[in-house]
DNA sequence: CGACCGATCGTCT
DNA sequence: GACGATCGGTCGA
């Protein structure tokens, strides 16, 4: 289990780098607690250029400001009103490319994601899709802007690999407002992993 | 199964 | 004032 190499996250080509996401673990640490678990379903948003993006056109908001900053940042937004998303910025400062991470599969702290998720019995929506995985990690919109390379949010790789064969390549999903966009293959997810979002 | 719907609120126009 | 990078429930075939 080691941090991954800082370099990793200033690349340029997220849509790779989202796909090899898939495998690494995605911990945090807040108030003692540590809560961990395998990234088993990503989407990549490509910048200014992504129709799909909170950046397409190079817009800048207070909120979206943050997807501007250089890799290994966290980016969290939240969604309908109730659901805070978690999104690993990549690339130099000022290339606006993020990595949404859309599902994982459990490992460290599952009675502290029970705790927080409010799930009296073993259910695997607990860290299935976006917003139920920041529930179970205790990720929130305040945690957004902070720096995945510290003590309290990271990404780390056990040496654990997936192999090609068991990643899917798909359109991304919830984004049919992006025209064109919402066809791009940016979702990538491993075959038969039951903690991966979606239907069926 | 699939289609639909309500919850809920920060952000931007 | 409108709108979501969602989720879980309901309803009908």
């Amino acid at each position: 289990m080691q941090p991954l190499d800082p370099g990793f996250f200033m690349r340029t080509d997220v849509v790779n780098l989202a796909r090899e996401l898939l495998g690494k673990i995605l911990f945090t640490h807040f108030d003692g607690v540590r809560t961990a678990g395998r990234i088993v379903e990503t989407e990549a948003y490509a910048g200014i250029n992504d129709r799909a993006s909170h950046a397409f056109g190079g817009k800048r908001t207070l909120r979206t400001e943050i997807m501007y900053l250089p890799g290994a940042h966290a980016y969290v937004y939240l969604c309908y009103g109730m659901h805070h998303l978690f999104n690993i910025v990549t690339g130099p400062a000022n290339l606006p490319h993020a990595v949404l991470i859309r599902a994982l599969e459990p490992l460290e702290g599952i009675v502290t994601m029970q705790q927080r998720t409010g799930k009296s019995q073993w259910d695997l929506s607990i860290t299935r899709g976006p917003g139920n995985l920041s529930r179970a990690l205790g990720i929130q919109t305040r945690h957004s802007g902070m720096s995945l390379l510290g003590e309290q949010i990271g990404i780390a790789d056990d040496g654990y690999q997936y192999q090609q064969g068991q990643m899917v390549i798909a359109p991304r999903i919830g984004v049919a407002y992006a025209g064109e966009d919402a066809d791009l293959p940016y979702r990538f997810y491993i075959r038969n992993q039951p903690f991966v979002s979606g239907k069926k």
